[in-house]
DNA sequence: TAAAAATACTCCATAGGTATTTTAT
DNA sequence: ATAAAATACCTATGGAGTATTTTTA
């Protein structure tokens, strides 16, 4: 069961029609056949009558349909939500009171500097004198800005 | 975003671990290394810090990751629900009381009748003799029995 | 040095399209 | 006769594997 097939089910439930639904889709009439057949496949159950032209929920598939459709619902959800998160901005304050720990501290906030501003790891020194902080067996106090 | 790489998500974030999500699942390790990149790309997004060895969740990993869960436990409970479902089996008594629409109405029956016990329409007079109930201009009322 | 993820590459399964046939109106 | 779904067939994308390299603990 894949996302790609719901999304041809639950069209093809809505506007009762295989045609329409892959007009919506911008698909080909018959890969929504084929998404519809192979999910029917593979719950080996049918879930539309095909009478004549008329297209049709079985019981199968009026079960299925709420799942479906709230399954799409999550999915878009998720995407909005994640993928509408802006990158990180502004002021990010961090220390460190003792120099024990510094070398790994220090290395694992490079490492996830290095990440939040998409730069190469070319040369570390040269990345951290860039980043605006010292790299050492001890480190002061550091506020980076993020653009 | 597929079912199928929201599975590698979620395996991936509950055992710290590509090579350890890989064999839960079955697949070689760069398979879920590519499932989850083309899931980042596509949400344009780090799903996961690669810091070293450990793999742990970033801020939008953490957002994904109850909606890819819901996702997939509505998935499954989908799958039983629709394929759980038995063939109909039993005794189903149809009836008409008039000829008026008897014709259509056969017909209609007919079709249904050929896709519950999955038989193929050579010939669809001979189907009917098979089925127990005379097709025609009219027809009694009838009991058709699937194993 | 060992262990895990990323990368490079190869292969093939299948998603998707076009064209046609079948079916029912 | 028409309109819609099914089917046959073909192509190309990308999913998955193997082998290797990179990375860091």
């Amino acid at each position: 069961m894949e996302i790609r097939q719901l999304k041809a089910f639950v069209a093809v439930a809505k506007l009762y029609s295989f045609t329409r639904a892959a007009e919506l889709l911008d698909y080909a009439q018959s890969s929504i056949t084929a998404q519809v057949g192979s999910l029917e496949d593979e719950l080996s159950t049918k879930l539309f009558e095909r009478l004549g032209r008329q297209v049709v929920l079985t019981k199968d598939g009026e079960k299925l349909l709420p799942y479906a459709e709230q399954i799409l619902k999550l999915t878009s959800e998720a995407k909005e939500l994640v993928s509408s998160s802006a990158v990180p901005r502004g002021a990010l304050s961090v220390g460190a009171v003792e120099t024990l720990c510094s070398v790994n501290i220090c290395s694992s906030f490079t490492n996830r500097i290095i990440q939040l501003l998409s730069v190469k790891k070319a040369n570390e020194r040269e990345h951290c004198k860039k980043a605006g902080f010292c790299n050492g067996y001890y480190y002061r106090p550091m506020v980076l800005s993020f653009s």
